[in-house]
DNA sequence: AGGTTATCTGCAATCGTTACCAGTAACGAT
DNA sequence: ATCGTTACTGGTAACGATTGCAGATAACCT
């Protein structure tokens, strides 16, 4: 029923194939107006199928997230899709975390898509990586794999902001500080933990309380639990992302333990609820819509410059927000906690 | 460099073409073992969009969403990548609110994929509606259009939902109670509407207090802040999603506005930090998830049974999750408080 | 051995579009 | 009138796969 191509618009005008072809690619021909009004009567809709096959362009980005229920990274997906423009898709993808499924994913977009955006599991493998002999163009978005930087990238100031974390709780006066990591295979995870170790070791505290989670909200709730059974528990605990920041706060909640009263909580990235938790909780924060716009801007100024070009990196920054999840430690407390928490 | 096509194969093999598309398709061939080295060797990869172009169809499955960033969207996305099977994909189209994005994107997925799962923004359009025209598989989620029965559908029960919230305010004791409602061009924001009416009515109150907003966070806040300017303030108000009942949590504490002392609140789909606020927030629950997974579920139906099948139109169920934002009204609360919030 | 299946094969047409290649008409300049 | 230039035109070969057709080979029966 449906299926009206060119040859049909263009006997309907009486001209060739040729001449509507031109038309639609936005040449000036003779008969314009009746091409146009043959089009909407005949209801034509180019066939996609045989533009790709011809062209070898789809007009199609895909991004690949590892969990698209995270904020953070529906966030980046927004920002993508708010910069795609006019005569591009986004093609979604949720490996949830398996490393088969991104496989296999990345093996399926092949042919069907322009570019691949794409936030990758983990950065530990041994030699050239699978993406090197992918053959279609990539950026990688917060994550980068071990051969990088033979990619373009939209980043963030991980280390930075795990710096800023601790130093904030060191200023506080804290000495016990805990970390609740993501995975040291991942680029957040590793560098984040970087920047802890580093501001411990330039404040000469020797680091205990280092836990390797997952990113999740159950390994967020585990590590916190594992925590305050230690013997001397930490005062102050940074955790290295929403998920596990979330998961964190409900072993807090479930042990009865309060905040900032007797532990202190600082998270890496925002939370739209952040303010409403009690107490409003005090995080490192960066523009998530922005880095995924940045990772889109720089996919699509590779496709259109060609592959020659080398490749780019962008860096979004990090920033402090001061809400009321900290506060010195308890021995300290009499002495600075209305200047701290207002 | 990588455009190694199935004739390269034949040849490198010494056999047709056509023996080698149907081993691809599955047929028994002589010498599968040479062609599968082969395809290895000269790492072939059948190209996607030749196959679409015979075949018309596609592989991928369109979701079409007002907002990625709502966690009830990334829900419904999640579940619906859940049920999507191995050899079909998923392209996410994100419409920003704005309806010109949404006909756009509605045009440009003509071709490209072979069916169309959506969220309409409204369903109030005169005569057959557009989609009725489109050419192209459609299932609905969460909402409908104003012809929605011609299309399978994966809702939830909306006036159920917004009945039992509104039922347990009433048995709270609850009097002046407050609706902020979606837009009512919109199927949950007309059917919660009709549930809570519905729900005042057998209690015999006269409505007072309904307020129609729009879905979003800064439109829950504006409402909330209206609702506590009145001259005499509800004691209970029933948001009617996720994003309003942060945006009207926000107000309230802006205002210093206590919960659940000076006034209840109850909010329609859950949210992950809901137990992390004080108070831990009631809620209306239902399962996203699933209900991502039941529209894929009848789309893929559709797709493989033919358009010749009726549609069909599945439905999950809600649930009322007591937490801490409901209380008696003040006037009642010496007697009955301690009953309500353990 | 001859006939009948059953199984596999290559040829070539086809999907709808784009791009190359000539060809032609119109026009002003010589 | 001839020429060169400009501006458009139609015919047709690709793009890379699938599939109906008819022929070839092998397997089976009587």
């Amino acid at each position: 029923m449906s299926t009206v191509t060119i040859t049909d618009v263009a006997k309907h005008v009486g001209v060739s194939v040729a001449t509507i072809s031109r038309h639609l690619s936005g040449f000036t021909v003779r008969n314009e107006e009746k091409i146009r009004q043959a089009i909407i009567e005949l209801n034509y809709r180019p066939s996609a199928a045989a533009r790709n096959l011809k062209s070898g362009r789809t007009g199609i980005i895909a991004i690949v997230v590892p969990d698209i229920t995270n904020p953070f990274f529906a966030s980046i997906v927004e920002g993508a899709e708010s910069a795609v423009g006019e005569d591009r898709m986004i093609l979604l993808v949720n490996t949830g975390d398996s490393r088969q499924r991104e496989e296999k994913a990345l093996s399926q977009l092949f042919g069907r898509v322009d570019g691949v955006i794409m936030a990758p599991l983990t950065e530990d493998e041994e030699g050239p990586s699978f993406f090197s002999q992918f053959g279609l163009p990539i950026v990688f978005v917060d994550r980068v794999t071990q051969d990088g930087e033979k990619f373009s990238s939209a980043l963030t100031d991980n280390s930075k902001g795990a710096s800023v974390a601790t130093d904030y709780l060191i200023a506080l006066g804290h000495k016990k500080i805990a970390m609740i990591s993501g995975p040291l295979t991942t680029t957040p995870g590793k560098k984040r933990a970087d920047g802890f170790r580093q501001s411990l070791k330039k404040a000469s505290i020797t680091p205990r309380y280092f836990i390797e989670s997952d990113f999740s909200e159950a390994g967020g709730y585990a590590a916190m639990s594992a925590l305050l059974e230690t013997d001397e528990a930490p005062t102050a605990v940074f955790t290295a992302n929403n998920l596990m920041t979330i998961g964190a706060l409900h072993a807090l909640r479930d042990k009865g333990v309060s905040v900032p009263d007797q532990i202190s909580i600082i998270g890496f990235d925002d939370l739209d609820f952040a303010e409403l938790i009690s107490p409003p909780l005090t995080v490192i924060a960066r523009d998530a819509r922005l880095q995924g716009a940045h990772a889109m801007e720089l996919m699509i100024k590779h496709l259109t410059t060609g592959a020659s070009t080398p490749p780019e990196h962008s860096m979004v920054d990090v920033q402090l927000i001061e809400r009321g999840s900290c506060a010195p430690p308890r021995e300290l407390q009499t002495i600075a906690f209305n200047k701290v928490d207002r």
